[in-house]
Parts: structure tokens; C-alpha cells; sequence
DNA sequence: TCATTGATGTGAATCGTAATCATTACTATT
DNA sequence: AATAGTAATGATTACGATTCACATCAATGA
């Protein structure tokens, strides 16, 4: 998902088009991994020094819902991405020190078999972690 | 993993038998699923109502680190269950209403193929998640 | 341009967790 | 059983991440 495209969505659920909103976008746009909220809040500091908080945690949780983050726990923080391709059901190695992300083409659930009676499967999550080439 | 095995575990590393342990222990061996060391620490004040936090903490990271106890992170909260079976490499299907787990005996690692050159793969994360029979 | 409505900043609150340290409880030895 | 050495505990304090309430502000469409 592209900026263009994220601001497409953003208009049709009319959420308005704002600075912040903008510079969040930029920059998460320009990275090709998980970043923790407290960095986008960080990079938003410089354009505008007194950007809450709240302002940041709300709008990436919308970003979210709507399909334009994707997002994990890790290390106990929160961490968002650009939702790299919201029509094909994908996984991510995910880089340990610094975030950066692979695509990995399979899902688990395609290849093998899951044997629960009874439960409503709502969801799965797979990952793999370690260190990327740059990292070692 | 039951209390006896953990009870062998702690001893020889030299860790001593409190009742605080043997309390978390007695608690978590007879649940199946992961449970907040908050709700670790509701049981653990029946006996002893001004046990700290920080022993709970504590003692449920030692757990972990000894292969104890897994661990995982649900919800913002780390949750935590008796190690089932510390031999065989397998992953859980987990209730996100009461924590409930089901063994999920085949790991993804082994039926899909990664093409992830450069990369030191240090772990992976499969879980599957839903509504068991009792929360629907 | 104006009015509407949503977005923002502020500051404090909450939540889960960790650090410090003096006191207490195990455990092995005498 | 009394002791000594050492680990475990509880009290307190603090922390980082996230959320809340609410007054103010700004983007948008009319
Ligand atoms: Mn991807
Ligand atoms: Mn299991
Ligand atoms: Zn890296
Ligand atoms: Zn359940």
C-alpha cells in the first residue's frame, strides 16, 4: 500500500486529511519494517515538536483498522508497517534489532492440517524472527 | 511438565522451595491454558494476601527461563502455562476468551520452504487463535 | 467565508512491569 | 536443635507505554 492509496481510503471513511496524518504516512512509507509508535512520534517532533502522544497512538490505530498498517506486538510494544499488499494473505520474517521485514510468501494454515473440533478459529499469527544481513 | 519435574528443575539450580512457588506451580499445573500474572497473583493472596507483585513477576520469568513455563503475549499482557511437553517442538491454538490452549502438534518450519538468504533465523511464532467450545 | 465536525494538545491517569533494599525464610551444617 | 550463609520476599518507588477527558483548533464542504 502506497500513500496515495492510503489517503483514497482515508476519504472514503472521511477522515480528514491533516499534517500529521501526512507526515505519519511519509514516514512509514519510506521504511521497509516494524516501527515502534514512540519513533513515528519521534520523527513527527521535528515538523512539529508539540505533536501529542495521543495524537500519534489514535492514528495509527485507525490506520490500522482501516487496513493500512499492519501491526504487531513485539518486545512488548506495539509496532505498525505499511500494509504491504492488503489483497494477498502473506507472513514476514521480522528482524530483531532492527525491525526490517521479509515477505514470506506462504501461509502455514494453507500447508498443514489443523485438527480442532469445535473452535471458531478467528485468526493466526506467524512469524519469523532473527537477524537480517545488516544486523549480524 | 508437571510440579514434581519443576521442583527437580529449580533444585538443581539451586533455587529454593517457598510457598509462594510452590503456590504459582500448584496454581498453573492445573490450568490448560495461559493465564496473566495478574491472575496468577489473585490466587496466589488467597493463602497469602500481601504477596508482591514483584515475587509473582519474579518467579513466573525464572519459570520461563528454566523451561518451566511458556510464555507468550496476548493482549498487551504476558500470559504464561506449565510447559507441556519441553521435548517435542510444537505450537498452540489459544482461546482469546479464557486462555484455553490446544496442542497444534506440526510446526510450519517443517512443511513450508523459506527463502530467507542471509538471515539468522533465531526463532518463529505460530499460534492460531479463536473461540474454544465453552466462550462461543 | 462560515459553520460543522472531526482532529489535536495538554496533562494526568492507568496499566503492566522492573529496580532497590532491608527483612525474613530456606537449607545445609554443626 | 541451633546456627550461619544465602536466597526469597515485601515495601516502596519508579518506569515506559498507552489511554483518558476535555477544551481548543483546523480541514472541509456548503
Ligand atoms: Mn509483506
Ligand atoms: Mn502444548
Ligand atoms: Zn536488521
Ligand atoms: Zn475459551
Amino acid at each position: 500500500m502506497n500513500v496515495e492509496k492510503a489517503w483514497e481510503t482515508l476519504k472514503e471513511h472521511s477522515f480528514k486529511r491533516t499534517k500529521n496524518r501526512e507526515a505519519i504516512l511519509e514516514f512509514l512509507a519510506e521504511r521497509d519494517g516494524y516501527t515502534a509508535a514512540m519513533d513515528v512520534g519521534e520523527f513527527l517532533k521535528k515538523d512539529n515538536p508539540g505533536v501529542s502522544f495521543d495524537t500519534i497512538y489514535r492514528n495509527l490505530t485507525t490506520f490500522a483498522e482501516l487496513g493500512i498498517l499492519e501491526e504487531t506486538d513485539l518486545n512488548g510494544e506495539r509496532q505498525y508497517r505499511m500494509h504491504c499488499d492488503p489483497g494477498v494473505h502473506h507472513h514476514h520474517f521480522i528482524c530483531t534489532i532492527c525491525g526490517k521485514t521479509k515477505h514470506i510468501p506462504t501461509c502455514p494454515m494453507d500447508h498443514i492440517a489443523v485438527n480442532l473440533p469445535g473452535v471458531e478459529i478467528q485468526g493466526h499469527k506467524f512469524e519469523i524472527y532473527g537477524k537480517c544481513p545488516q544486523c549480524q
